[in-house]
This record gives C-alpha cells, sequence and structure tokens, in this order.
DNA sequence: CGATCGATCAACACGTGTGTTGACGATCTT
DNA sequence: AAGATCGTCAACACACGTGTTGATCGATCG
C-alpha cells in the first residue's frame, strides 16, 4: 500500500514476481489473519497476535506484507464480487420467476459465504458498507458495488410481489431486512464442517420464509394437536 | 473503576453526590458516547471523539467518567437485564401458551431496543456473549445471563413446537437463528422515529415467521390483486 | 473585594502497536 | 570454499491514544 522505497518492502516486491514456497507461506499468513480478523475484529486484532500464530517474528510478517490493512484488504476483496457474481448469473435467465430467482440467489449467497469462510464473515462484521467516512477509490468502490447489490435484490423482491408469488401488504425493505437479517446473522453461529451445510441452512430459511413456521400455515388447520411430535 | 486516589478523581467523587447541573452533564457525556459507540464501535471511538462532540477538552471527559471503559459498561450495563425482564414477566404466566408467550417476547425485545436505543445496538456490535477471554466478574455476569436467556427462548420455541404451534421438522436452535436473526439484525439499519415503530417492525417479521410470505400460504387465496398496496 | 469553588484546559507521562532497519545464520551457487 | 541470497529476528523510531496533573478563569459568597 505505501508506495514509499523501503528495504523490506523492496525484498518482497522482488519476492512477488518467482519463487512458490514463498506464495505459500505467505497464503498462510493471509489465513491466519483471516481467522483471527474473524474471532477478534480487526481493531482488536494485532499483528504480533497474527505473528505468534504464525509462529514468527513480528518483523518477520513485514516480509510477507506491507501492513495490516493489505491483509484486511486481500481478505476481503473479492468477497463482494463472489456475490455480486453469484446474483448476477442468475439475474441473466430472464427465463425465470423472480422468486425462483430470489430463492437461488439466497441458496448460492449462503454456499458463497461458506465456501469463503472466514472472508465473508469478516466483511459483514466489519460493516463495509458504512464506510462512508473513508474517501479512499477502495471505500468508494465498495459502496457503490453494495449499493447495485442491494438493488439487484430488491428488485428480485418487487418482481415476486408483482408476479403475485409474495405477499405485497409488507414494506419491499422490511421483507428484505427479515430475509437477509437471517441470512446475514448466520456471521455470529454459523461454522462449516458444523451439523448443517450452508445449503441446508439456506434452504430451512428459505422453507420458513416462505411458509411460515405455523403447523397449521396449510389449509387443513382443525388438527393441531394431533401434529407429530 | 481504577480505585487509585487522584485528584481528578476525588473531584469527581467529591461531585457524585450533590449537584445537579452536573448530574446532567455527565448523562449528555454518556448519551455522546453511547451514540459514537453505535456509530464507529468502542474501539474505533477515540476520547477525543466524545470530547469533540461534547465540545470539551479531551481532559474534561475525566472530570465526568473516570475512563471510556466506565461509559461503555454504563452504555451497556442493564440493557441484557432489560430483555430478560421482558421475557420473564411472559414466561411466569403459565395460561398462555408457548407460541403467545414467544410472540409476546419477540415483540417486548423489540420495543426494548427501540427503547434503550442505541445502547441494545451497541450491547449486539459489541459482541457482548462471546467475551470468554475476559475473567473479570462483569464479563462472566454477562455470560451466565446471556446463556440462561437463551435457554429461556429455546424453551418457548420447544414448547411451541410441543404444543403443535410450530413445526418441528426444523432444528429448534435453526428456528431460534432465523427468528432472532430478523430480530438482531435490525442493528444495522433500524432507526426510531423513521418510518415504522419497533413494535410495527416486530409484528411484521412474526407475521412472516410464522406464516411465511408466499401469497398462498393464508386459506383466503382468491382475492390478491385486492390486497393493499 | 478578596476568598472559595466549580468547570475547564494546556501540558505531560506513559503504554502499546506499527513499521523499519541492519545484521546474522542457513542454504544454494559456481 | 567464497559469494550470493533467502528467511529470520533483535532493536529501534515513531505515532497515537489514554489518563493525570497543575494552573487558569469566572462565578458565587462572606
Amino acid at each position: 500500500m505505501t508506495v514509499s522505497s523501503k528495504i523490506s518492502k523492496r525484498r518482497k516486491t522482488k519476492q512477488s514476481d518467482g519463487s512458490v514456497d514463498y506464495a505459500a507461506k505467505r497464503a498462510e499468513v493471509l489465513r491466519i489473519a483471516a481467522k483471527l480478523f474473524k474471532e477478534q475484529g480487526f481493531q482488536a486484532t494485532k499483528l504480533a497476535d497474527i505473528a505468534r500464530e504464525a509462529g514468527l517474528d513480528r518483523a518477520t510478517i513485514y516480509y510477507y506484507t506491507g501492513s495490516k490493512e493489505e491483509l484486511f484488504h486481500e481478505t476481503v476483496e473479492g468477497v463482494l464480487d463472489a456475490c455480486i457474481d453469484a446474483a448476477t448469473e442468475l439475474h441473466a435467465d430472464a427465463s425465470l420467476r423472480s422468486i425462483e430467482r430470489l430463492h437461488s440467489i439466497f441458496v448460492s449467497l449462503m454456499i458463497s459465504y461458506e465456501e469463503n469462510y472466514p472472508a465473508t464473515f469478516v466483511y459483514i462484521q466489519e460493516q463495509m458498507h458504512q464506510v462512508g467516512s473513508e474517501e479512499t477509490a477502495w471505500a468508494q468502490e465498495i459502496m457503490k458495488k453494495t449499493r447495485s447489490f442491494d438493488q439487484m435484490l430488491l428488485g428480485f423482491i418487487r418482481g415476486a410481489m408483482d408476479e403475485g408469488d409474495l405477499r405485497n401488504d409488507v414494506p419491499v425493505r422490511l421483507v428484505e431486512n427479515a430475509l437477509f437479517g437471517m441470512l446475514n446473522w448466520t456471521h455470529r453461529w454459523f461454522i462449516p464442517g458444523r451439523a448443517m451445510t450452508g445449503r441446508q441452512v439456506a434452504e430451512a430459511f428459505w422453507s420458513i420464509f416462505t411458509n411460515g413456521m405455523a403447523e397449521e400455515a396449510a389449509p387443513a388447520r382443525s388438527n393441531r394437536s394431533a401434529a407429530r411430535h
């Protein structure tokens, strides 16, 4: 990031083009950084923590990266693009109903969260959208993409309402916040490789979202005590 | 917090018992601190920010509080108790079905979030539950209460399933995470005094949770286009 | 009107975290 | 075996945020 010329960085740049072991170890450092960002938050994570976890001296970290910020950017960059990619490919297929596209995106998104773990959860945790203060091109780009992604989602929900697949007696924004609240809140509890897969979680949430949890959501309403237990 | 004797604190303590203007200004500082904690997070909020916002010198803040931590504790303390109070009073009324109690708690909780704004949202944001590392009595207490509150909620959900008011084909934990994901995610977008009240949001979420968003979830399926729009 | 007291701030001391430097061993090269 | 190079770290310089002190200024009071 810091462009100025320093010996430590000169070494790094020299490294950048070539070696294999180097790239591997660099990736390892990045992995550890992402893990700690997820566990403790960006600010609370000290470079010393990353170094300790990697079994290196703090100074050595700078052999692999220019700064803590750089590690963070590299963790988070691409996350948004992954989400947008997942969404746009469905968006293109106009043969599907909006509700089906929304469903697809919802599931794809959760799977993307899972695959990019823990990067996406770091992204969510650090509230990347409200970096309004920062004037950096980086921040601007994030905000722009987020807004555009958000509009896409809203579009699907509105579409599904117009097409009669979703109730329209609730404000669109609220529906979005309900659905993606469930989804995004996973960053507080979901861990890949545990009881459920990302897809299973997403499908379960989707079922709740569309059908609701009421036992008698279906026409049959009379015999509730006969319910399976 | 810091018990040691310093003149600055001696003054403060002297102030603690008595004055009226003092208490008012102190409350003002606390209010500003809470607001900034909400906007920027605890770590990112510098005492200088609070001072600037309050139109005071940084040093003067210490005339009203012992430390940044103290401001934080005072912001967050009571939040959990408010939630627990809201929950337990319903818990006592055994004449209600579990599903009704869950509904009541859900709405009460959202209203509590609204009334304690922004304190509760700070609480949620700072992930008070996973302060596992800290050994302070304060942290222990928080964790204990959180766990107990969590168990209470799970109990209601299980109860509602047993009583046949909720589908039981979804893991309890997942149902909890869906419902309280929607609720807790409000800390990212809900602002009191805007379009909707806390109660309205909660009721809308509850409706989605129980009935789902599918247009044909309810018995009445025919006149959908007649719906308010 | 000098004394007291409450609120304020300038200046300081300190701790902690970041990023840089230079050097030291190990391995690889010719 | 002399030299180059790579990964490493001890030590340093620096920035920043916190909390403390002592003094100042104005109001209230005897």
